[in-house]
DNA sequence: GATGGGGTTCCAGTTACGGGAAGGTCAAGA
DNA sequence: TCTTGACCTTCCCGTAACTGGAACCCCATC
């Protein structure tokens, strides 16, 4: 199978499976004319990547998750490991963007947002104190 | 004023204050010697940076929201209409990572976290039919 | 034989800096 | 006066995970 069939099957571009192949994260053969030809096995390898990196995994991450997905005798404790540690680097950004939704949603509703000049938003950001 | 302290005032490092200046924030005058001479204007602008950037804004909005402050005919709306997308954006950015949560903390719910190999998160990120 | 749609490699750009090298400057102490 | 040590300068590379594009090759079809 061909690089865009691959793709599509695993929902990947083609950039990106190149990119994978060139991080070593896939070794597809290639076939006499140079094309990387991908069996089923990499197809599904490729899916798995795609699927680890929706959930956020960084991709040594991923590299991680694929050798222990690969390796029979693993601990599921070393996979769970893992996904937590994750979990709580999710959390942390949730909660540094929802602080900044707070501040910034309340600027944008002291915000008149019309033709004038003054500004809420402005001033907080300039670092006055702005009234409440 | 030299750079570290214009930096410890403003609360950025050295090296950010050379890279607005790089990029066309800020453009404080030379002493003789060549070294970057702070005024107290300078100094208020970094600290401007500082807390857009630490609002989420990027590189690009923070220039705008800069010479919107510097207008002093700007119109509020304006300011309020760029805060709002960047509102709609950490919307987006908290929606995308609670589904990762969700997805990821199920997972880890799920696993055992023991010696043996059967492992929930794996077989989902594989794409196997993981039984509720 | 031309065309169109694959494929290939390689290089540059993205964001917002951080690290580090090589070298100039300055104030203070021996 | 000389020497530290702490500054400052520029310049270049590296980061994460790709994406876009150029230049070129390969294959099937009309």
């Amino acid at each position: 199978m061909n690089i865009k069939d691959a793709g599509a099957r695993a929902g990947l571009p083609a950039k990106t499976i190149r990119y994978y192949e060139e991080i070593g994260l896939v070794t597809p053969p290639r076939d006499t004319n140079g094309y990387r030809a991908f069996r089923e096995a990499d197809v599904h390898k490729l899916a798995f990547l795609g699927r680890a990196r929706a959930l956020g995994f960084t991709i040594e991450d991923c590299r991680t998750l694929l050798s222990l997905w690969e390796d029979d005798s693993r601990a599921s404790a070393d996979v769970k490991a893992l996904a937590r540690e994750h979990l709580a680097e999710i959390d942390a950004k949730i909660a540094a963007l929802q602080d900044m939704r707070a501040t910034l949603s309340d600027l944008v509703d002291r915000c008149a947002g019309d033709h004038r000049p003054d500004c809420p938003i402005l001033q907080s950001i300039a670092g006055d104190q702005v009234p409440t």
